[in-house]
DNA sequence: TCGATACATCGACAGATGTCAATGCGACTG
DNA sequence: CAGTCGCATTGACATCTGTCGATGTATCGA
């Protein structure tokens, strides 16, 4: 990745405008882009989907792997991506692992790229 | 194998919930997806912020290379990507290329993964 | 205690992605 | 008309990503 932390707002010599007052830095741009990431895959936007979709708002890997039509470990996968993004979190209850849906991020990352 | 594309809505014969009634089918996930896609890199968020945040409410290439620290063709392929996205929109005016930043795409994504 | 179940992790692999230098293509300028 | 400037496209490359089968680890039930 590198990115190369420019210090953005030079002259540039510009041929129209300067473009750069109140942007997002790098470093809130990578977590902005971190959760609009992992919802980058229609298998993961499926799978937010069906979770926040089920009558009790919750879900575990079992009822995820036929509707999306992927193996268990290709689902735990994608899950595990939403968690660390912070669009879903993760209860263990006896042998199973239910999942919600939490769209805070979401909202907050729009509302950080497009404060209007 | 065995993976067979399942066609969802099965009985599933459950542990806990049927999870699957008005989500959305993989269709809508892709589309939806595509938007979130875009922004999935962080130096597409920061163009787009950075077209957003201009005084004029659009950019050109080359008022942009310099703040994200890439080179021409880089900063020309992320634009690109966010016109494909709908995500901004382009105008040709003489020898530059006006950049505008387009959210309603956004918008919708977010409102068709979280209706709320 | 033993087997079955639910899930995570690992290792591997094909395909996608971000990046650059080189080049091509219009549009302006002298 | 020739040269320059802004931008897009191409080709190449290293890295990341989605996917699977195999395996590991708890937990539950008999």
């Amino acid at each position: 990745m590198t990115t190369t932390a420019t210090l953005l707002l030079q002259p540039v010599d510009a041929c129209c405008a300067p473009a750069g007052e109140d942007a997002l830095d790098a470093s809130q741009a990578e977590d902005v882009a971190k959760v609009f990431k992992a919802l980058g895959d229609p298998t993961r936007v499926r799978l937010l989907s069906l979770i926040a979709a089920s009558p009790t708002g919750e879900a575990c890997i079992c009822d995820l792997t036929a509707p999306v039509g992927l193996s268990q470990p290709t689902v735990s996968h994608h899950m595990k991506q939403l968690v660390d993004a912070g669009l879903a979190t993760r209860e263990q209850r006896g042998k199973w692992a239910y999942y919600r849906a939490d769209f805070a991020a979401l909202t907050a990352s729009s509302r950080a790229l497009n404060p209007a």
